[in-house]
DNA sequence: ATGAAAGCGCTAACAC
DNA sequence: GTGTTAGCGCTTTCAT
């Protein structure tokens, strides 16, 4: 085989550079790789002098340990795969980034699989995974691995940590860390029906979304509790975008009685709905008052700004983050997390006019 | 050593798993581990029927190879970094979603780091790819590892292929993704004198920033070649963020003679300056008309809509992630890309009333 | 507290 | 075209 030539190392900014192994720290300190290996995982268990040299040594050489050789060794890969159904949607981004401070700190990193709708890409991770590229997941599209949404096909035999963000996995035996949607929607409903609004409109998420069942049915409690009947008619499709926002404003330009008010279950179909509505002449809130869901960056600075409920977005990504590590070190972690959610009265809702 | 029971695979789903290895699938196809290997690496090396008999065993075990071993073996990690400044920006996720598909196509995964500003980060990333858990990395945050912005610091010994994307790294060798960000603010300053502005503010973005340098010099350019003068208090300082529009757009309610056009460097600005502007009971574009930079999804629904500049998001992070997988797999690549950009009209730009 | 040595699962020389 | 075999660099018994 290729036996490396041995003791090249020149520190001059020069030619040839091979990075430090664990034998070149062990050489420099005078002991064995594995007083090495035990001075970083377990530095306890080794003489301070030891330590010390071993320590002087890394930082001579300036030896990072190979990940794959420790991985390979250990079966364990400090990585974690977080699965989302669109990376380019600012709920998202968010959420990312309490994941991703919290696996951080914790020595975690973070591998991001932006499924786009994709099968295949599906099956690619789901292998992905099987392969032990990862000790744990964080899903937050709604299913496990090679189940579709509607519970067909049979899951992956996937074995590693997994937990549920925002969207729970019905009969999946894993933590769940959300929001109480149900809650959420029937309070929102009710600060509309409590501002005199008797026809409310219901934008809602795609028919299979766990989160959209959830808000569907906060709603209807609204209504019921507010006294008000439920109408199937105001209810209008919807999936969170921007352009389904357009579109059900569109809608509702069109029809000839329309409701006073409208609930959409995310902001971003909300400023969408506000922008067709305003260009056809319509006023927000005076001729009809809009809703949102969420509370990205933009509602604050919508025109008008955006009446909506508060998810804590930083702080579901921490606790989901908490919770995964909480299980690949062996603790344990409550089987569901709910976080409060905040009702934000802003501009673009008011009360009826008599 | 613990030699692990050999033969145990109950295919009933029961107890006790051993995930399948390169040994199994060679027993059971009764070949060598080299031919199974060779079979995935390069099957035109290996005879059909060896290939078939491999290929069936592959499914029958259910085999997927051990990443981390073959990594170790071949140094090659099939993933590569992505280091950007902020995840929750939807300006980098739109790119990232580019990246991320054609990096999937060629095989390879995609590890994001967010530097969230954190030096702390930022050296741990250093390390990550020193440490070589990464085959390449694909670098948006306009500077080279260890390296500040102003160029101090001495780069730490990075020895695998890099592209900068967005934010050309001054001085480094590596190949460039961007868009002509001076053609393009000159371009939108031009096209504010055309329509009869004369007092044009900027909202700038951060002063070290190389995207900054660019836009503002093509401001300039811009203003000169309507044959305006520049002037200095119009300049208003930024940072791309909502906040920082909001904050120019205080600044120039407050201020007795206002410029009639303003021109924000990025969208998020705009919206936010909009917002204050139309607070104030200032109309847009009747009283002042703004422009923004980038084109990001909410900036066709902002009320009004915005007039900017479109940066092809996805198609960056395309050849940007081209660019690197070329470099990984020994091809050549051009040092520097441009990608075109576009001048959209909307309703938040109007001509000066005479 | 420390060292010797096995081996994680794979790929790539090399020999045939 | 295929098999044999040596390691990639680390962690972890086991023995001292």
């Amino acid at each position: 085989m290729d036996e490396a030539g041995q003791g090249d190392r020149p520190d001059g900014d020069g030619a040839l550079f091979r990075a430090a192994r664990i034998q070149d720290v062990a050489r420099l300190a005078d002991v064995s790789t594995a007083t090495v290996s035990r001075a970083l995982a377990t530095p306890e268990r080794v003489s301070p002098e030891a330590r010390a040299r071993v320590l002087e040594a890394i930082a001579k050489t300036g030896y990072v340990p190979n990940p794959a050789a420790r991985t390979l060794r250990s079966q364990k890969t400090y990585m974690v795969l977080v699965v989302l159904p669109d990376l380019s949607n600012t709920f998202f981004s968010k959420i990312l980034r309490g994941i991703e401070e919290t696996l951080f700190e914790a020595g975690y990193g973070m591998i991001i699989s932006d499924l786009d709708g994709s099968p295949a890409k599906e099956a690619h991770f789901a292998a992905f995974t099987a392969a032990g590229r990862v000790d744990g997941a964080i899903l937050l599209n709604g299913h496990l691995f090679g189940q579709s949404r509607d519970g067909e096909g049979q899951p992956a035999r996937i074995t590693i940590p997994l937990v549920a963000l925002c969207e729970a996995i019905p009969g999946a035996d894993i933590p769940q860390i959300e929001i109480d949607n149900r809650a959420a929607a029937s309070r929102m409903t009710q600060h509309l029906a409590g501002l005199g609004h008797s026809s409310i409109a219901y934008v809602s998420g795609p028919a299979i979304n766990v989160l959209e069942r959830e808000r569907f049915q906060g709603f209807k409690e609204g209504l019921q509790a507010a006294g008000l009947p439920y109408d199937p008619a105001l209810v209008i499709p919807g999936d969170y975008t921007i352009e389904a926002g357009v579109a059900a404003g569109e809608r509702l330009v069109a029809q000839a009685t329309r409701p006073t008010a409208v609930f959409c279950t995310s902001d971003e179909m909300a400023i969408g709905l506000m922008r067709t509505v305003l260009s056809a002449g319509l006023r927000v809130p005076e001729d009809i008052s809009v809703a949102g869901f969420d509370d990205i960056d933009f509602a604050a600075v919508a025109e008008p700004s955006l009446t909506t409920i508060r998810q804590p977005r930083r702080e579901l990504g921490q606790a989901a983050a908490t919770a995964l590590i909480d299980l690949l070190q062996g603790r344990t972690t409550p089987k569901r997390i709910r976080l409060e959610t905040e009702l934000v009265v802003r501009d673009s809702v008011a009360p009826l006019p008599r």
